[in-house]
DNA sequence: TCATAAAGATACCGATTGGTATCTAACAAT
DNA sequence: ATTGTTAGATACCAATCGGTATCTTTATGA
């Protein structure tokens, strides 16, 4: 990788992470050059504006998270055992997270929805995103008989992200993994109804 | 009501909403001058400091909003009904909010967690309240015999806790209240699972 | 009615914000 | 090796930040 390639990166990977804890708009531009040990000169010439930076970080933190998540789904055998994982690994997230802050969706969802248009797009796309790889998972496990057929696979989808999301919360308020452990409990008997 | 005393209170209001709405270190003090017609003059007259209006105006929000609960659940006879009233306010407040930028609490605790003590202190009060709110509910449940004995009492708190503010998180970024309705759909279903 | 005190408006403060213009240093191609 | 280009550092900008000191107005109680 050039020189101005691995700056870009080091850029997206701190200002990711202060975004993730602080607030997209709450960490200053002078707060990411002083984790970076660069500069603005360094900051405006990789992107062209401070909103230009919060956005590419962004779509920096989602790819990450979706990464760590196929990995995990795929050396999974079945729609169950796929499932669980994700769980698992939204769990893991909480008592050894990969990037500081919580929940970059959650975090960005809540920061966005009512006042900043362009997180709010890119928020709406991971959450799709997202709901999208639970509807593949179920799709996957009704075509290979894991999982019954005829289930309303956009309620599984929709109450699975939702608890996850809402536990993430109540856990990283209360730094305390309690709470996100009791929803994977129960969102591990969930998949045990529709399991096959 | 004296004068000082409505200002005060408009102050609370006015600001409570826009710290709902915009986040609370993202709203500025000119924000509020422009939103009640006052000036700092006023402001700094009826509290210390920024951060003390923050935290004045978030007990304010969370006093409005468990009392708006507390009606909706007095005026339910069994565990059940009040369970589901309890539901159907979170869905309502998705649909015609009384006041705007979705759950309080979810704002403050996503904001807070990490980079605010104060205010993430204020948080998990909240979050305690609302606890003890469903573990009193589902107790008197119990003792009138509406709600099967034995069970366990935090797990079901905390999903429905976890579930309705994560769908409160996906209907407010897709300003849709198709995910809360199907999280109370489902919510719904658990409460039948232990009523008698 | 008038004096007093409190409420709120106005004017200012230094610090910090996002952004830009300019300068220097590093690297790539010839 | 030298030249041209780009990455990045430095210095500056107006605007805005939270906060304070001072002034004016309003309301209250004797």
């Amino acid at each position: 990788m050039r020189q101005p390639e691995i700056t870009k990166e080091l850029l997206l990977q701190k200002a990711g992470q202060l975004f993730n804890t602080k607030g997209y708009k709450a960490t200053s531009i002078s707060e990411i050059t002083d984790a970076t040990g660069l500069t603005k000169g360094a900051i405006y010439k990789h992107f062209g504006s401070k909103k230009q930076l919060e956005e590419d970080a962004l779509m920096h933190l989602a790819r990450q998270m979706f990464d760590m998540i196929r990995l995990r789904i795929k050396e999974q055998d079945t729609a169950g055992n796929k499932l669980r994982a994700l769980f698992t690994f939204f769990e893991m997230y909480m008592v050894k997270p990969p990037v500081k802050g919580g929940c970059p969706l959650l975090n960005v969802a809540i920061e966005a929805d009512d006042a900043h248009p362009g997180l709010r797009k890119k928020a709406m796309g991971m959450l799709q995103l997202l709901r999208e790889a639970v509807h593949t998972l179920l799709d996957n496990g009704i075509r290979y008989k894991q999982v019954r057929p005829g289930i309303d696979k956009n309620y599984y989808a929709t109450i699975i992200i939702a608890s996850l999301e809402g536990a993430i919360m109540m856990s990283k308020l209360n730094r305390s993994s309690e709470d996100i452990t009791i929803v994977c409990r129960h969102l591990t008997g969930l998949v045990k109804e529709i399991e096959i």
